[in-house]
DNA sequence: ATTAGCACTCCATTGCAATGAGTGCTAATA
DNA sequence: TATTAGCACTCATTGCAATGGAGTGCTAAT
């Protein structure tokens, strides 16, 4: 017994109806649903079939089909190939971020703040996105100020134009002849190093250089270290959880409280922004069907995400979560849109907007 | 008919079973559960007339009573006085938070978030914090670096050690010499200014000094003006959200939604802040209860806030929220002897970790 | 002033029957 | 051989009445 041309339709039909009911879908509601003109009592042996292939699922007898993990996985894949030959057309929504993207010229985090709201007030769906994350980490310069008498201001820029600030405590004051050396001593030895390759040697030999001010130099590598820290847990924002309550299989305490969680503790979030920026498919845009994504309190739902990149090496992650019957038609060729727009738009001037 | 002794204890007795209970508590139990040693016809009688009085509430004929908000203000007003005469003495909570707070130095930022997370916990209820915000808004120190040809780094340092750093395009290469001009230029007329006095004329007096380098004086304006404008939106860190759900009465879909997109648009809890802030009662601790909270999607729930304050000037508060039923009394001495800790114990390294 | 006692109210729970959507199977049909 | 009509059966849902219990308010007795 295999998936024929007919299954796929009744399967796609009962998909289809499953979205947009939220409830069981039974044999007579297809009869008609379809331009198949198959009496009810076929189209029942045919979902019989459709079950024993695990496309489809009883929640108990007497009841009518609602699609399993599996089918939703034949159905998504299905679309994606359409999908893709489709003319990429901007939809309602997209153009209207699109304006919002080219009007502003704000910070790229107010962007993509405003860009998850916007996502999850057009979608009904709960929205993250991540800040675009560097991977390149080279050193492009350090700077030591002096605040005051006390107290010495550091700057670090690492590439891709993310700056650090940090305040470094001194026992007296340096006059501007020593802060000039310092700089210059930090600068010739550390710029266009990759921050991994800053090792114990070379902070020695920073150290003997810097003589009494040995110290500051201990500081100021500590600060630079923190970046590398810093780096690591990425900035998500979220919009829309309050989405989940519209969609009663998600809105019981239980599930509900765990996914509220999920959102408010952005950690969890982190696993899924690192498995979509690892494993890409190639089109950018991945489709978790239930439990097949990594966050495991998010078993009851399907996420969609979108890998955008602003500049060479610059990531993030756009993600849309919803119920299993999510609309996954609109989601992903809205995401697909919006990621092209990010994609190009931002590649044009180049780095201008990307301080963080 | 006045509040005597006798009623007072009735309402205590109503309050305290409520409170953890939950239901509406009836005549029989007050009259067992008290040392009044009352029957529950005399019990009977005094309810009717604490009803009559407002301070309780029956939900329908033949239910027990729960109180009312002025029943609660009471309960807490009372408490509070009592509270004031009580050793301070530090909780288990507080007791582990003291030590969280000493053994880090990490960044305050971090401590906050962390301490959110942790009062959550320990309460079971939803928490919030606000970062430090400075209302002094001196200008501290303002420097112009050479990124590459075509970009210059601004650092901009306000009083308080607010940092922020912006990138300016530039149309061509500027020279060291040009570069210490300007950043003289800048300083020496800016720093220790009020960013508020900051006008147009002295600004038009800039851009002419500058002279062919005016447009850079503009990008360092606006750049300033940003650290303004960054300011206003306090940042709000939230932990727990998901402790409404152990509240039936909060956790019921309209209210759970509501409430999460309270804490998710942190931009309501701003209210709350600026109402703490500015409405000092003297103890630095605030109850506010249902109706009484300036944010509307709080009607149903119970508000806790304490004010710290780091340095001089640098204050923010923290924010319980959970039901009206919740734990005045331990999430009230909580917060006191938390607020202590922070106002002592910062103060000490004074500044030392506050760049933010 | 307090309390015992009683009638009354109202909610929540339970059990039961009716309903209806849906299935699986069988026998008839094209 | 594939399709369909028909029928018996299952099971969740709904409505309804009965029941019990928690609690009140009132009155009369202490």
């Amino acid at each position: 017994m295999d998936l024929d041309e007919r299954k796929r339709k009744i399967l796609q039909a009962i998909i289809r109806n499953y979205l947009e009911t939220g409830e069981p879908v039974g044999s007579r509601t297809i009869s008609k649903y379809t331009d198949l003109n198959l009496s009810s009592a076929t189209i029942r042996n045919e979902m019989s079939d459709l079950e024993e292939l695990g496309y489809i699922i009883q929640p108990h007898t007497s009841a009518g089909r609602i699609p399993s993990d599996k089918g939703y996985r034949l159905y998504v894949d299905q679309m994606m190939l359409e999908k893709e030959e489709q003319l990429n057309q901007a939809t309602q929504e997209v153009r209207e971020m699109q304006k919002m993207l080219l009007d502003r010229e704000d910070k790229v985090e107010a962007v993509l703040k405003q860009m998850a709201k916007m996502l999850a007030v057009n979608t009904n769906y709960a929205t993250m996105i991540s800040a675009p994350q560097v991977r390149g980490n080279k050193l492009k310069f350090i700077q030591l100020s002096r605040m005051d008498a006390r107290q010495l201001l550091t700057t670090i820029v690492v590439e891709g134009n993310v700056i650090k600030n940090d305040m470094i405590a001194v026992d007296q004051m340096l006059d501007d002849e020593t802060l000039l050396k310092l700089n210059i001593l930090l600068n010739t030895n550390l710029n266009g190093l990759p921050i991994e390759e800053i090792n114990l040697a070379m902070i020695a030999n920073l150290k003997q250089q810097a003589g009494i001010h040995a110290g500051i130099i201990a500081d100021v590598m500590d600060a630079v270290a923190a970046v590398i820290k810093d780096n690591e847990n990425v900035v998500i924002y979220t919009s829309g959880a309050n989405n989940i309550f519209k969609y009663p299989e998600l809105a019981d305490n239980q599930r509900a409280s765990e996914l509220i969680t999920t959102f408010e503790e952005k950690q969890l979030l982190n696993e899924l922004v690192q498995d979509t920026l690892t494993d890409e498919s190639g089109t950018g845009i991945q489709v978790y069907i239930g439990n097949e994504t990594p966050v495991k309190t998010m078993k009851d739902c399907s996420v969609v995400t979108a890998t955008y990149e602003l500049e060479e090496g610059m990531k993030g992650t756009i993600g849309i979560i919803g119920p299993r019957r999510m609309d996954y038609d609109k989601v992903i060729s809205t995401l697909k849109t919006l990621k092209n727009q990010l994609d190009t738009i931002y590649k044009k001037d180049d780095g201008e907007n990307s301080g963080i």
